[in-house]
DNA sequence: TGTCCACTGGAAGGGAGGGCTT
DNA sequence: AAGCCCTCCCTTCCAGTGGACA
């Protein structure tokens, strides 16, 4: 009798358990929804400016700005697919993804939409074999001189009458990675071109890549420009109860939580991809907890995991070097040197090298490890100048540093130096 | 006002590792 | 197998710098 009755309780709450999500795919940041609340006016001026395909012209080039989260890369599939659809021609949404055909006998040049993420596929050679491929020509990862992969992506290309657009996102990473001499080439490529013309959609959220582009790519990547504001509360708010709607069973979020969600997006520089975060992560510890419905309280666990979450990943992920670096740092701020510096770190990271025979890497190299962590959001690192005493970098962790130890100290070398005292000036209060 | 510190950060290049062509 | 090419991680070299101090 105990036993059918604790299996009856079982399935009551895996039944109560049901009620959360309804979709969870809707909430997912890959998920392109049919529609896009607060971005009309964007939807409509890169219609009308791709619009003059159907007219048989090529496109401008048109740049996009906007901060992460602000429905550049959403926008921007959704009128390139909605336009495949209208011209026919041919879609490759995903950077590995699918492929979408549409034939129209009717229409004589078909378009051809391509989105590629240049986080992902981040040098010149990257790109443009990636660029072939989809043209059909399959180029080996490495190997060849860069010129030919150009020349066969060139001629792939060329085969058939066609409009290619392609999109670049995350446009900036090419030149953080000294491969925009692509950039260059990809805008003058028409002039390589008999048959097919290329049309480039560049995204970025680095409103400052422009200034540092080769004027000539600048101007002509920059035919039109297209600017995405950050959303504020009350749209992601909108944003949200649209997708909720989909994601949720009725009445599995309490009346707080989305604008919760919204007003902790919001301080993110209103990121709509965070506040979906929120919501999902929300909805994922509610149904763990069992709970009947989401509560303002799974938010704020969710708001916190997330943060840990991407605090972990990134440092299990650094190279060893990179580890015993931010080890020196930790160890520095646990016993409260009064400034950390970049020399003092160096100091630090040698001895911790030392002591485990590993390499040590010049000062130079740590220095730019230092910033590479800044740029991470790890650490702080400010550049100050102390007069007479010099030019450095002031370093503060930026993240706890329970959990960094906690990350660290499961590499294998660092835990047998987990003890190690450095020696170092202690701060008198 | 000039000096000088402790670096910063750009540039060039080496070499290991991956993979291609001939 | 030899000769290339590309990428990544790193070193070496060095000009440049903000501001305390003499």
């Amino acid at each position: 009798m105990e036993g059918q009755r604790s299996l009856d309780q079982l399935f009551d709450e895996l039944l109560i358990q049901r009620k959360i999500f309804n979709n969870k795919e809707v909430l997912r940041d890959h998920y392109t929804p049919s529609l896009l609340p607060h971005r009309d006016r964007q939807i409509d001026e890169l219609a009308t400016i791709l619009v003059s395909v159907v007219k048989g012209e090529t496109p401008s080039n048109i740049f996009i700005y906007g901060k992460t989260g602000t429905g550049k890369t959403a926008v921007t599939i959704h009128v390139g697919e909605a336009l495949v659809r209208k011209v026919g021609g041919c879609c490759y949404i995903r950077p590995y993804g699918t492929k979408l055909e549409i034939k129209r006998p009717e229409i004589p040049i078909p378009v051809w939409f391509i989105y590629t993420n240049c986080e992902i596929v981040d040098t010149q050679y990257r790109l443009l074999a990636k660029l072939a491929e989809y043209m059909g020509q399959s180029v080996p990862l490495t190997g060849w001189p860069t010129d030919k992969v150009y020349e066969s992506f060139v001629r792939a290309l060329d085969k058939e009458e066609r409009l290619v657009i392609v999109v670049l996102d995350e446009i900036d990473r090419l030149l953080k990675k000294g491969s925009d001499s692509v950039l260059y080439n990809l805008t003058r490529i028409n002039s390589d071109l008999k048959r097919a013309k290329v049309s480039i959609i560049g995204i970025s959220n680095d409103l400052n890549f422009v200034e540092f582009l080769d004027p000539r790519v600048r101007s002509s990547l920059g035919e039109e420009e297209l600017v995405f504001p950050p959303y504020y509360a009350q749209q992601l708010v909108d944003i949200l109860s649209h997708r909720a709607e989909e994601a949720f069973f009725d009445n599995a979020l309490d009346l707080g939580v989305i604008p919760l969600c919204a007003a902790f997006a919001a301080q993110e520089h209103g990121d709509a991809r965070r506040a979906l975060d929120f919501l999902r992560i929300a909805g994922e510890i509610a149904e763990r907890d069992r709970a009947s419905r989401v509560t303002e309280k799974h938010v704020r666990i969710a708001k916190n995991r997330i943060e840990q979450d991407r605090v972990t990943e990134v440092i299990k992920t650094f190279p060893t070097q990179s580890k015993f670096v931010l080890f020196a740092i930790l160890l520095l701020e646990k016993y409260n040197a009064s400034a950390i510096t970049t020399g003092e770190t160096y100091n630090v990271y040698k001895e911790l090298c030392r002591q485990s025979k590993m390499d040590i890497l010049t000062q130079r190299r740590v220095s730019d490890i230092i910033s590479e962590m800044d740029m991470m959001g790890i650490v702080n690192a400010t550049v100050v100048s102390k007069g007479r005493y010099g030019r450095t970098k002031e370093i503060r962790l930026g993240v706890p540093i329970s959990q960094v130890k906690n990350v660290l100290e499961k590499h294998h070398k660092i835990e047998r130096i987990s003890n190690f005292v450095p020696p170092i000036q202690r701060k008198l209060i």
